[in-house]
DNA sequence: GCTTGACCTTTGTGTAACCCAAGGGTTTTA
DNA sequence: TAAAACCCTTGGGTTACACAAAGGTCAAGC
């Protein structure tokens, strides 16, 4: 197979192919005249298998160790689990925030429906944002990664 | 006020004040003599809000945009609120996206309770992974951009 | 006057997971 | 046989900063 070919069998861009391929993910062979990559069955299943780790909430390097693992014969399964069980709390934090923010957001919404816009006087920029509370000092409780679903903008 | 100042009146770093300052949110003057960056204290109600505006999931480039408007005597206000309408829904949308992720990842840890680990055996790499539902093909029903709330990693 | 430490400057690099364009070779097809 | 379609690599862009390096500046103590 070559890389489009790939590609179509899992649903995913040649780019993201090559970008695997590229990170260490997939190692095709080469064909001997012209260079192109040739991917085996075996390839597609593995693709396939990097596509449900990503949907799992698994970065690529930590894909890479994985399958690493795998294929000095040794069983990944505890690390994936560890991985896991590690990175659910963060979602949750995650979750939190966005949804946090999307109160305000909406609370937003509601409060100016029946504010005048205001002009920038020179004390203020915008009063709908600046009726706002202040962002309680730095709250570091941001989550510290989320290399999962990921957006395309 | 120099940057440090500035920066901790508003619970932030530095750096962050330097990169809003290269993104052109903000517009010190210079000292003559060394080169250093002068504020004022309008700037340090100009941080805050900025502050807000990030916390209300505005990105850097869009507050720009907004106080370029205020600075050349524009309400920014309805593009403000248009901005906030049509992100409010992307923003459900990755909630609801971080919901699914968290419900698989718990989904799987469950199943793999009992589960044995199993060996890579060329047909399989973590039978645990394997086992899951394939990402039902090229679902492009991801969220378009959310310039807000970054992690700091 | 001088050293030391704290702070300032700019520039460049890194982060995550790709996307996209350019320039150039290859294969397939009409 | 020539165009369409696909392949290759390289390099740059995306987001909001963090961080390191190399060097200038400043306040304080001796």
């Amino acid at each position: 197979m070559k890389v489009s070919e790939l590609a179509k069998g899992a649903g995913v861009t040649a780019e993201t192919v090559r970008h695997y391929v590229r990170e260490g993910l997939l190692h095709p062979e080469r064909h001997p005249d012209n260079g192109y990559q040739l991917f085996a069955k075996p390839d597609l299943e593995r693709l396939r298998f990097i596509q449900r780790a990503r949907t799992l909430g698994f970065g690529v390097a930590e894909i890479r160790d994985i399958l690493d693992h795998a294929d000095h014969g040794d069983s990944p399964c505890p690390m994936v689990r560890d991985l896991l069980a590690s990175r659910l709390p963060q979602i949750h934090a995650r979750i939190a925030e966005l949804q946090a923010l999307a109160e305000r957001m909406e609370q937003a919404l509601e409060t100016w429906a029946d504010m005048p816009d205001g002009i920038p006087d020179g004390h203020s920029l915008c009063r709908l944002i600046e009726s706002f509370p202040e962002p309680l000092q730095a709250d570091d409780t941001r989550l510290a990664d989320e290399p999962a679903t990921e957006e395309k903008p």
